[in-house]
RNA sequence: CGCGGGAUGGAGCAGUCUGGUAGCUCGUCGGGCUCAUAACCCGAAGGCCGUUGGUUCAAAUCCAGCUCCCGCAA
């Protein structure tokens, strides 16, 4: 295993562990990334995750534009298989019949469900029951090639995406390397993935952050915890954008939707469909993230406003 | 020079337009009530109002520069 020459694509925090495991376990010769971007008010131009990772490691790094047209180097790097994880371009056939032993993917859901850029949001805001980690052969189109390996994962009531993220950021770097041997060995199983149980994680649009209070408190709440800590769902009082953060929920007949019922020591409750959403962590506009409780210290009567 | 919001006792806010004694809701400390309490009552401490300069008899408040925090957009 320490002479397989291996090319890692990657690009996020979630992908540092593959990263980190490969490095330990294989020869990682070249790592292909997203090029430094402009970030922030002060447009600072910023490394990935994944760049600081391999420079740290004195690996050198590729970040084309366009994968789609810049690839040679990778080819002319001659690995002998290329793993990627989270690396965000569609990667051209050329590639992918490049390296012998082929190109493997470590994707943070159960293919073939939730396919796509966000699947740690959507399995939280889809109200999935389970996930995990699938390594698979990576083909054209958008993560629907054949599976080599999956592991599950029990979302609990109380997870976000930033427990998801951590929780299967390890799992996926663990059952990487304990599939590697098979694939260098060419004895990992190869199962077709069954197109009409296939689903859909796109990334989150700017609108399907706003909480409607028409929805159930289920629903709501999914949404509030599958957007922690990021990008971080959304209400509008007052006319002021305010992130929700936390919140839970009790169900109970509900005439209104969308209206403040409850203001207590340290929630605000909001009516959706089916009972009382409570907030018990938010940041307003221009503020940072605090407690309900700071926050109605400096409030007045805020019970019956609208919330939009 | 991308757009916008903000900085006021330990926390969250009002006061700024229309300059003239530092205010509210909490927290903290002391006392009281109570079988008891995160509840209630009484009292106290704690702020050069982000920073530098300007205008003025007088600046949290008006003017200019700077720093830091936050959201959007990328």
């Amino acid at each position: 295993m320490k002479d397989l020459k291996v090319v890692f694509m990657g690009t996020p925090d979630f992908a540092i562990g593959v990263l980190e495991n490969l490095i330990k376990n294989a020869n990682v010769s070249l790592v292909v990334t997203q090029p430094d971007k402009l970030v922030g008010r002060k447009q600072i131009l910023q490394a990935t995750p994944i760049k600081r990772v391999a420079l740290e490691n004195g690996i050198k790094v590729f970040q084309p534009e366009k994968i789609r047209q810049d690839y040679e180097e990778i080819i002319a790097e001659k690995p002998d298989i290329i793993i990627t994880c989270a690396y965000g371009q569609i990667i051209p056939k050329a590639l992918l019949d490049a390296p012998p032993l082929g190109c493997i993917n470590v994707h943070a859901s159960l293919l073939p469900k939730l396919r796509g850029g966000a699947p740690l949001h959507h399995a939280l805001i889809d109200g999935y029951k389970k996930t995990g980690i699938t390594i698979m052969y990576m083909d054209e189109a958008m993560d629907s090639g054949d599976i080599i390996a999956q592991e599950e994962y029990t979302i609990k009531d109380s997870d976000n995406v930033g427990i998801l993220h951590d929780e299967l950021a390890k799992m996926g770097a663990d059952l990487l390397i304990k599939t590697l041997p098979s694939i260098v060995n060419k004895t990992n199983k190869r199962i077709k993935q069954n197109e009409d149980e296939a689903t859909y994680a796109y990334n989150i649009k700017r609108e399907e952050e706003h909480i409607d209070f028409h929805r159930t408190c289920q629903e709501i709440y999914n949404q509030v915890r599958g957007l922690n800590p990021w990008p971080l769902a959304n209400i509008i009082i007052d006319d002021k954008e305010m992130k929700v953060i936390e919140c839970f929920y009790t169900l109970k007949k509900s005439s209104s939707c969308g209206k403040i019922v409850e203001v207590s020591k340290d929630k605000i409750g909001i009516s959706a469909q089916d009972g009382v959403v409570y907030l018990t962590k938010i940041k307003p506009f221009g503020k940072k993230a605090m407690s309900a409780s700071e926050y109605l210290n400096g409030q007045k009567d805020l019970i019956n406003k609208e919330v939009k």
